[in-house]
DNA sequence: GACTTATGAAACGCGACCGTTGCGTATCGG
DNA sequence: CCGATACGCAACGGTCGCGTTTCATAAGTC
């Protein structure tokens, strides 16, 4: 009441910097790409990092998993892929964007924490579900249910399991093949169809 | 020389203590499922769960890698189990194996360990592919071998792809599960089912 | 200019582990 | 019994990161 208010109430003072927080999101995403597990993630490294001093950090987030939630948070997703026509394209896209995506390491590095660290921090693992992972599996799921409408799939497809099934058919060469770059380009597709045409007859 | 030799030329003085040895690798694995990373896990806090003074950890283990990959190497694969008559019968078999044993806490964070800290400690994630993944894997492609010379499954199959969709896929319903222990019995043989019969038609 | 808040740097005391050492005791062979 | 080695325990100095504080300075409002 004191002054001058704008819509929305300068506090007054000189304003934080819009720079050192991204510095600071952008030296912990940087540290965790280099295969930091969030316990070893100091914030005095992410302070050095980012150039900046533990203060600011500690004027902002108050601990380290709220840091992190906040640098997963910021991971853009970069919108799945726009789907066509066949079902069949639209997953190996789906399937592909998953493999292209697993090879760099910030996503792959989120991923295995995400993954594996999700009893002992559940909110990064929801985070990260809903940012990361609910977006693509929603998109397949479109496809799926597409498919099945169309009658590209069977009508009484199970979608959630078909859904498990491709993915986790990615992920597991993916994991397969970790350090060796050797994941063929045409894996998407040969998994698709495999999946699709099934093991029998 | 100077002394009656044993076949394997006992070094004189009080031997090591076989039950030291054992409680030490017990409580690391009791720590690892708690959920506790590589990076985590202290000798000071194995030495004390395991009643045991730092200087008998020592003596045995220079580092705490060597230490963790023989605890590992002591997890007995308890044969993934006795295959049957059917091709089916048998993969479910081997699904129900891997979804039984990820309800156990040590094994799910040795498998949690084994899968995102390959980058960092690889010597681990080798012994834990050597100790764990390969038998069953090599178990699931025999059975897949032997579906193609019998007809059950189709004559062009790739083994390897498939057994990336069987695992793969029961391994994404395990971590999509995380928490909730809301599997399925039946999960196993519905992906089974779901695979051998495909999407299509 | 006066006031207010933020910033980077440095230093604080604190606690956790490190890897080592010394101690008194226990357990083996000879 | 003796010499040798292992044992549990406690303590060592050292490092790292914690979360806080102090400081001189920068960047805004009035």
């Amino acid at each position: 009441m004191t002054t001058t208010e704008t819509a929305t109430a300068r506090p007054a003072g000189r304003p934080r910097s819009e720079k050192a927080e991204k510095a600071i999101i952008e030296a912990t995403l940087d540290l965790i790409g280099e295969g930091m597990g969030v316990s070893e993630l100091s914030i005095e490294a992410i302070a050095s990092r980012a150039g900046v001093g533990k203060t600011t950090i500690y004027r902002r987030w108050s601990n380290k998993e709220d840091l992190v939630a906040d640098a997963l948070a910021s991971l853009k997703a970069p919108v799945p892929t726009l789907a066509g026509v066949s079902v069949r394209d639209d997953l190996i896209a789906l399937l592909d964007t998953m493999m292209r995506e697993a090879g760099q390491d910030r996503t792959r590095c989120v991923m295995n924490i995400a993954m594996s660290e999700s009893d002992r921090y559940p909110r990064l693992f929801e985070k990260f579900m809903k940012q990361a992972v609910e977006p693509r599996t929603a998109a397949m799921v479109a496809v799926l249910e597409r498919g099945v409408e169309t009658g590209e799939l069977r009508a009484d497809l199970d979608v959630r399991l078909s859904l498990g099934t491709l993915a986790g058919a990615m992920m597991w060469h993916i994991k397969r093949a970790a350090g060796e770059d050797d994941l063929a380009d045409d894996l998407p597709g040969r998994i698709v169809d495999s999946v699709l045409r099934g093991l029998a007859p």
